[in-house]
DNA sequence: GTCTATAATTTGATAGAC
DNA sequence: GTCTATCAAATTATAGAC
């Protein structure tokens, strides 16, 4: 058991409050004296601590891409039969957003907003995952006659968006639909359990 | 035929220079100067024409929204036969998409930064597409047997995902995946053949 | 390390000539 | 309608005392 190190010392409550502002109003909408203020405590801190907005934002935008992309890797890299893989796929993926519903949204907005920071970051630090294997794995399985013709890229966008969108939709969704937030959370439970079988029996002979 | 207005007035020029930069950097990333300079005019006329820059980012915003939203009527307000209902939608959203690849985002985005505004436009100008119908209509197809059980609205998420979903993820898509523009064009076209016969596939008894 | 006060810069908005 | 010049406000960043 690792220790996640929550202190209560004023840089941790300054990467909090931080990411609480970052992750709603983007690099652009944030302001310095939202942050602090969230923080409880004053805007010169934040310069002592992290320098600049710059530095402050990449920080948090750092720990955010950190808890999205490697999961990728549960898909790409394991050794998993194809169905076992997508079932586990969808729900480690979703665990993962229900825990931390805006950093889809968060990283995607970002990735648009200013896309040479985005690829910086990427090529540098990020473990980032390729996803040749669990593609040659779909064509593999096509070859072999065990699911129906499907392209391997479009299979793994069918499953990508099912998992992710309902999080990123989430606003536009509760307002067309008129779910509260108690009843999205049992949408997303729900989906949890069912949206793999729901890939699967779109490819299964 | 419907005259679309697309003079070169200086009131066109500026909306479309608006639209490039908002729909890229979003209403607190884009600055007044850039969008006069891709207008080729005078900062000064932005304010003459449209006042200030939240009235410029409203007229781009609704003009944004008016293109995808009330395409949703298509799947929820026609009488067709569900399979064929999932099928028109699908082709005809993603029409909409390959023409502005960047609106989903930038309406997502807005949607998330600024739920205030996006809500209180909402409510006013927009018919905003009830779905009901549509929802009642898998219900019933559910209980006659003729697809497999699903919750209507799980399968609705399902359909919209798979077809917003690449538009948003488009570069973190290219990046991970290693496509250029004309393969992603490829790639779209395929996938407005054939996403709707995975989501019938998966639901066919 | 933390604060208050202030500087420096950016940026939206306006005045006024043509 | 369009421009140049300028203002005013907002916002990031720093200086310096404690």
């Amino acid at each position: 058991m690792v220790k996640v190190a929550k202190d209560n010392s004023t840089e941790e409550k300054i990467l909090e409050a931080a990411r609480k502002i970052f992750v709603h109003k983007g690099m652009t909408g944030a302001r310095m004296q939202e942050i602090a203020d969230a923080a409880g405590i004053n805007k010169a801190m934040l310069h002592y601590y992290f320098r600049n907005k710059e530095m402050l934002f990449e920080t948090i935008f750092s720990q955010a891409a950190q808890k999205l992309f490697p999961q990728l890797n549960i898909i790409f890299e394991s050794d998993l039969p194809l169905f076992e893989k997508i079932e586990n796929f969808v729900q480690a993926y979703m665990d993962v957003m229900i825990e931390n519903p805006y950093l889809p949204m968060f990283v995607l907005t970002e990735m648009h907003q200013n896309p040479e920071r985005f690829y910086k970051k990427m090529k540098g630090e990020m473990n980032f995952p390729k996803p040749d294997k669990f593609l040659a794995q779909i064509e593999k399985e096509v070859k072999r006659g065990t699911i129906k013709r499907i392209s391997p890229l479009q299979l793994l966008m069918n499953i990508i968006s099912g998992t992710i969108f309902p999080f990123i939709a989430k606003p536009m969704f509760q307002m067309h639909i008129g779910l509260d937030e108690l009843q999205f959370r049992q949408f997303i439970t729900q989906r949890k359990k069912e949206y793999a079988g729901f890939v699967i029996d779109a490819i299964r002979k």
